[in-house]
DNA sequence: CGGTTAATTAACCATATAGTAAATTAATAG
DNA sequence: CTATTAATTTACTATATGGTTAATTAACCG
């Protein structure tokens, strides 16, 4: 398990279970067995999952009253967007290559006419 | 070990050994030694990473005489790069919260004068 | 106080991962 | 054909992950 930063984060987004539960945590915060309910999972597997997200800053926690409300926190995800952004230059020439080839369809198209 | 395609991506990518071998694929194509070559790892366990980045289709591989050559494939970047998206807007809220607070501050701090 | 609800911790299990060293395959070079 | 280079496969290790059940902690309610 590599400790740098990106890596927990990659690795904490890696599980269905967790995007689903940061997808619930859009509409707000929520509880540990609010965030549970959706799943056939048991409420230690839910800590687990939850320890994970909060070990990648990916969700933060509080107490009210027996209550531990989670909220998402979005920063790491920016972070992996701005990863990404360096290889977004490989699909969009991928794209105009596509676009490109496309076209010398429609003019090949236009001389068989 | 989730088997949805977007899980495997990001298991892939949450390993600087594999982000780096994407970036030094974005120069061009690679053999294994060559992507071995800043690694202190024997081949092995480059072949590895090589096999999960394949599997994430985030590489695709050819045969050259002896060589197998790599070249980085962004499809699967350009998914995670739309999962994100659904949550840009969360980062970006923040920004315009900090925005708001400052020129709030701002605003004081005329009133100050 | 005693009971209930929310959540975590502890102990355990099966499987996956990340690496190694040694053996094997595949193609080239002489 | 033989030796060499590139890379993979096999067999093995240690550790991590994702889940379980049972026990424990923490705060509320009457």
């Amino acid at each position: 398990m590599p400790s740098d930063p990106l890596s927990y984060t990659f690795h904490a987004l890696a599980d269905p279970t967790r995007r689903a539960i940061l997808a619930s945590l859009t509409t707000g915060q929520k509880t540990v067995s609010d965030l549970a309910e959706p799943f056939d999972m048991t409420m230690p597997a839910i800590t687990k999952h939850l320890k994970v997200l909060e070990k990648a800053k990916l969700i933060e926690r509080s107490r009210e009253a027996q209550y531990r409300p989670c909220r998402l926190q979005p920063e790491p995800l920016k972070d992996i967007d701005e990863w990404i952004s360096e290889y977004r230059k490989f699909w969009e020439e991928s794209f105009e290559r596509l676009e490109e080839y496309l076209q010398q369809l429609q003019t090949k198209e236009k001389n068989d006419e």
